[in-house]
DNA sequence: ATGAAAATCACCCGAAAGTATGAGCCCAAA
DNA sequence: TTTGGGCTCATACTTTCGGGTGATTTTCAT
């Protein structure tokens, strides 16, 4: 991905936790030793929270998980040009960056901006922002103005 | 979900799991209760067990949500045809009317709903009327989806 | 390492878009 | 003449867009 470190942070956050959790229940050993099978209990609530650790683990990690579910019907093809190159000359002129170039193609599949900030991963709001400096750079006021200037440029399928 | 019975059986697994392990793990602790700092060992394996198993939980629950289904059918290939006629076969089979397709080809150019009534010397209301109705004929939510399957239709230029 | 650009996110607010429903007008076909 | 479709318009409501502002975090080049 594009943030090795957030991996490490939480490698880094798992291991002080685990460390934590023992120094915790080590301590908690000489306050309920003395307890009737204080042991089992013990082992249970290990047992349990590094359960639940694990499943958090597993849930983080495999956070961009792609959950695509796709039915459609009909589908109708233009052309089988693999456009998916923008005109790199067009987007320096304009000083469109590769992320407000993302937002404008996926714009221009006709997805709102929820959609876009789900696709791309991002929050509303950064869609927004993208979309805004996007249309200043174009010098356009909505969306489909947006799209419609995209194709001229040739920096849209 | 729609499968609550899977769940139930990873549950039942779950508890079998730890009660062998715990199981498994009392029958250790006689072995090697002898050995020196064999409790921390004991312990860390617990919790190492627990947390793959934790993981291994959650991937399981997770997992069945990535299921991909594209289907295809009907492929149209619009011609690079000239203009401002449209494709009347496609109008017609959609059950698009002259005014609806007007205000997808004025939405296509990026006007709004404003814009697209004074161009054409109607209500706000009017437009938005239409616009509605040409959404429900070409099975689209927005503008910019209206356009999109517009123009791979052949009905846009 | 440090500073600029890019990317991220938040909150507010007004504007535009879209939905739902009902209604009146015109015209052509049944 | 009745009926249906297209066009027009309206009111009321919800959702999405877009502008403005400010902030933090990443990334990248010097």
């Amino acid at each position: 991905m594009r943030n090795p470190f957030s991996k490490n942070k939480l490698v880094i956050l798992y291991g002080a936790s685990l460390a934590g959790i023992l120094l915790l229940l080590k301590w908690l050993e000489f306050r309920f030793v003395i307890i009737d099978h204080a042991f089992e209990i013990y082992i249970g609530a290990i047992a349990l929270i590094f359960t639940c650790l694990g499943i958090w683990l597993a849930v983080k990690l495999t956070k961009p998980k792609t959950n695509t579910v796709i039915v459609e019907k009909e589908v109708y093809i233009t052309k089988p040009a693999a456009g998916i190159m923008p005109d790199e000359k067009t987007l320096l002129k304009f000083g469109i960056s590769k992320r407000e170039w993302e937002v404008l193609a996926l714009m221009s599949e006709g997805l709102s901006n929820q959609e876009i900030a789900e696709r791309l991963f991002v929050s509303l709001n950064t869609i927004k922002t993208h979309s805004s400096n996007l249309f200043e750079k174009l010098d356009v006021k909505r969306r489909t103005q947006a799209i419609e200037k995209g194709k001229r440029l040739g920096i849209l399928a």
